[in-house]
DNA sequence: AATAGGTGCAACCGCTATTGC
DNA sequence: TGCAATAGCGGTTGCACCTAT
């Protein structure tokens, strides 16, 4: 019994992708689009598995990929997230458009656990960690999903407020206070000599690609815009981090693509898409102030959590 | 200079969820 | 409704690189 292989695992490759097989990879895509994963290697040649093509697009090749350099507002909004919603990395990275699940979740297991653990040591008051707040969205089973997923809207707005009010003040986030830091983390010391540091290149050259036909896919579209991920459940806020991270400047860039929101955590009235991101704020602000801001809000999240199970 | 241990990250594995027939 | 195929996710591993001795 059990399942089949996804792919003959005779003659498959494995390991580090090369040069060749990224551009054959990549042009594949650019003439067919992601997706029916489990034709590129037969169509293309490559003598690797779909499962590891796929990966290999969504992690390293698609365009829109920011690689390295995570600031102090992406380390923030991850460590917000984590004690959010646990080791849901897909839910984390798309909340952190041009991250990829795979990296934050790197970036989590190596930097930012060690630091919460060495600044829990300091500081006795500090937030729960991983080990705690991952448990409490483990009780997951049939029927209850629908619930967890009211949680997970509101646990995202709460996210998505402090995440907003980050921007406008910087000790805002009680949870964690941040050690000196420059943006530039001590792992970017560390030479990219190997060729997968180097396929921001090969997403380069998906841009003439992007540039030539605009709406080629919905997939090219969605990433170049606001990096998202082309799996549904991530297809999310992701603009609105967009104009947390970067600063807008005119509301038309402002707009809040809450239709995508929905995508991912449930039905909302239809008169929330494009609306200016302004509106939102005070949305997530007003609730935020009718269910009172004193208290960190995961306290909040795990009464409610509580609640409704 | 050699090497042992530590670190970071790309990639793989195994499982669940979703989709299509 | 059941089953197979596929996609997606999170945990884990393997290896290249760095650093200390």
């Amino acid at each position: 019994m059990g399942r089949p292989p996804c792919c003959d695992k005779i003659g498959v490759k494995k390991g580090p992708w090369t040069p060749e097989e990224d551009i054959i990879l990549v042009s594949y895509i650019q003439e067919h689009g992601p997706g029916n994963w489990r034709a590129v290697p037969t169509n293309t040649g490559l003598m690797r598995c779909s499962k590891s093509c796929r990966l290999r697009w969504t992690n390293y090749l698609r365009p829109g990929i920011k690689r390295g350099d995570f600031t102090q507002d992406e380390e923030k909004m991850i460590i917000h997230l984590q004690a959010l919603l646990g080791n849901r990395w897909a839910a984390i990275a798309s909340y952190l458009p041009q991250r990829t699940d795979n990296d934050i979740k790197n970036y989590w297991n190596t930097h930012l656990k060690k630091k919460l653990k060495r600044l829990q040591g300091q500081d006795g008051n500090f937030i729960q960690t991983t080990e705690n707040s991952s448990e409490y969205p483990k009780p997951v089973s049939k029927g209850q999903w629908e619930r967890r997923l009211q949680t997970d809207i509101h646990m995202a707005k709460k996210a998505l407020c402090e995440a907003l009010s980050l921007d406008k003040s910087a000790t805002s986030s009680s949870l964690f206070a941040a050690p000196q830091q420059t943006e530039t983390p001590a792992h970017q010391s560390k030479s990219s000599t190997t060729y997968a540091s180097s396929t921001e290149n090969i997403a380069r050259l998906l841009e003439n690609w992007m540039k030539k036909s605009p709406n080629s896919s919905s997939v090219s579209s969605e990433s170049t815009c606001v990096g998202l991920s082309s799996s549904p459940s991530e297809g999310t806020i992701s603009n609105t981090f967009v104009s947390f991270n970067s600063d807008i400047t005119t509301e038309q860039e402002a707009k809040f693509d809450a239709a995508s929101l929905m995508n991912n955590e449930g039905k909302m009235d239809t008169e929330m898409t494009q609306m200016p991101l302004s509106l939102l704020e005070k949305w997530l602000l007003d609730d935020a102030a009718a269910q009172g801001q004193e208290g960190y809000f995961m306290d909040m999240a795990l009464r409610e959590t509580a609640d409704l199970f």
